[in-house]
DNA sequence: TATGAATGAGTGTTCATTCAT
DNA sequence: GATGAATGAACACTCATTCAT
């Protein structure tokens, strides 16, 4: 009989994915090996081939994973809040403790993507959807005022996301969580709070 | 067979340098084998390791000698300049005719630099630079009352050097260059062309 | 999920047989994996651990099995016959629908013969067995003076069994079955049909 | 600078191409590992991958290489010679000589032939070449009153392969040298040498 | 009986590094 | 200096076999 638990196949394969994030995040793509992975689990290498074909089967498949806690904590702070700069903390601090500061992934990924379309086109994919939340966002705040009328929405929504990363390639490269923080509601004071009101 | 240089060790190291840094960018650092590197100057595998000891070596030297460019730049466009505006669509021009829109490399040497605090501090230094440049830039941008009063010039500075490298992730997941300078502007304006008269 | 059988062992382990032929012809005995054959079958790996304990005793199984047909063959035609051209041309037409020139099974079998005295001996006895079903037949016709008086019977069923082991070579090598017939009739008019009436 | 030795890299291949045909020999193709060959051979595993760009590729230029030899001893005896009798004898005796009567390699390559339709048609063209001599032999025989005029020389001599070849099956099955040769001149008597004089 | 998840030894292949020439 | 043949430590992946259910 299989394992009984109804499920297990894909509760095997999230826990995998789970391992691997780490140890991918730790060691990078290409110096982690499954064995590594495996090891982590308490589990053999062989074990592994049984809910992913290759190396490169899981590291796609979080890929496509990864972006999720992103979104959750976007969608939950960025949607119908009163104050702006409350969510902007907000993001901040829940992004930080989501991700430790710890972003080796990310550019892994992007290092990926940068030579693999399929994988550069789940990212975009991504990518797309926070851009239509922040332009949700934004448009609110247009229409409360916080936001000022000359302002396109789209490209601003594209200036945050890429904010929101380049932080993270300054905190890799050595900036201090704290003035990250600084930097960011800095910005973002800079570009929705001043004479709104003029 | 040709000598890597008919002349200087250090001309022969940087154009050694030269070579590895397209095919780590081409390929990623692990990829990228040392082969490739010596193939496509035309010399043997062997003569690199006169002038670098190890692969890793090499790399190091590269992440050193790779923002070199980008720092010419940064002090060409935000320096005396009258219209900031001009200095930045300068900015963007100037940086994808360098880089032409390929940062594979970069990502690389972040994800690298995830694990790696020597390279932390190297990238930490150059970034410190960057922001001394951008701090001085800002602080004579106040003066003449295009920069905000209430704005902190070195969290700007951060957020700018963010700002950047933020949408060079945001081409490689797949959005285009025009889109990319839009959301540049757009957000530069945002920042500093508001209203400043107050 | 279907029993391997229902009811009787040993047809359960014939029917494992029929379908690991199958499989050890089409892909070669090392290449066929134990999935292979069981999910030929539509039953699970360890089923076929309930029959055979290993994948080697199965293959042994079937060096055992696989010249029966043969056998039947060369009783059928070869024995009574008035007309031995008639039973040549019987016995070529026979084995070919049997084995529709697809020999990749014999010389895996061969091939591992080659390092398996176990296994040599098995086929030694075929090989007997065949050989005096042929000299009988020989003998008789040297009664009816269809086989000249000064050959040797047994060399000559040495030839003849030779004769056809090598048109099967032949055959995957790449010559054509039409060919092959024609080589083999032609061969036994040599032999027989040639003035033995001197 | 390279081995000084010119020719250094073509005489390394063969000698690899040496051990490589004996260990498959041995061990049969999917058995033997290319460790097998290195250590045979006195070098690294990596060495062989300097000559030969994957085991496939190794077993292919022995499957090219492997029927010279057959090929030089053709040459030597079915030619110009006065007596087919001492043809076959010499010819027996010289393969015999060469090969041991250790065939093993000879149906791994056609067990592989059986499934790589490029394999077989190497053979094919090696088995054309023999038919071709062969052909010439017999028609000059012809001329000289030792074959029978009614006899197609070329399905004879798809025969006298097909007869070698299965000599060497049941050899590997266990049939004495001794035993092969009797049944190889008794047969080429009853096909030649009986009565071509009525 | 039957299952199929798990194991782990084994293999082909790669590549940074060395060193005799 | 320069070469490139050779090394050997890794590592991804496979598969016969086992065993808890």
């Amino acid at each position: 009989m299989p394992r009984v638990v109804p499920g297990y196949k894909e509760e095997a394969k999230s826990r995998i994915l789970e391992s691997a994030k780490q140890i991918f995040d730790e060691k990078g793509y290409r110096q982690a090996t499954m064995d590594d992975i495996a090891r982590k689990m308490g589990v053999s290498k062989g074990a592994l081939y049984l809910y992913f074909a290759s190396k490169e089967e899981l590291f796609d498949a979080i890929c496509k994973t990864s972006p999720l806690a992103l979104k959750e904590i976007l969608y939950s702070t960025f949607r119908e809040k009163t104050d702006p700069a409350e969510s902007a903390v907000e993001f901040f601090d829940k992004m930080m403790a989501q991700y430790g500061s710890n972003f080796g992934l990310s550019f892994e990924i992007l290092s990926e993507a940068s030579r693999n379309t399929q994988l550069k086109r789940v990212l975009k994919e991504t990518q797309d959807e926070f851009t239509r939340v922040l332009v949700g966002f934004l448009q609110e705040g247009r229409k409360r005022g916080l936001v000022g009328e000359d302002l396109d929405p789209r490209s601003l929504s594209h200036a945050l996301i890429a904010l929101w990363n380049g932080l993270e390639t300054m905190i890799v490269s050595g900036l201090s969580v704290a003035e990250a923080k600084r930097a960011w509601l800095e910005a973002l004071r800079a570009m929705f709070m001043q004479s709104k009101t003029s």
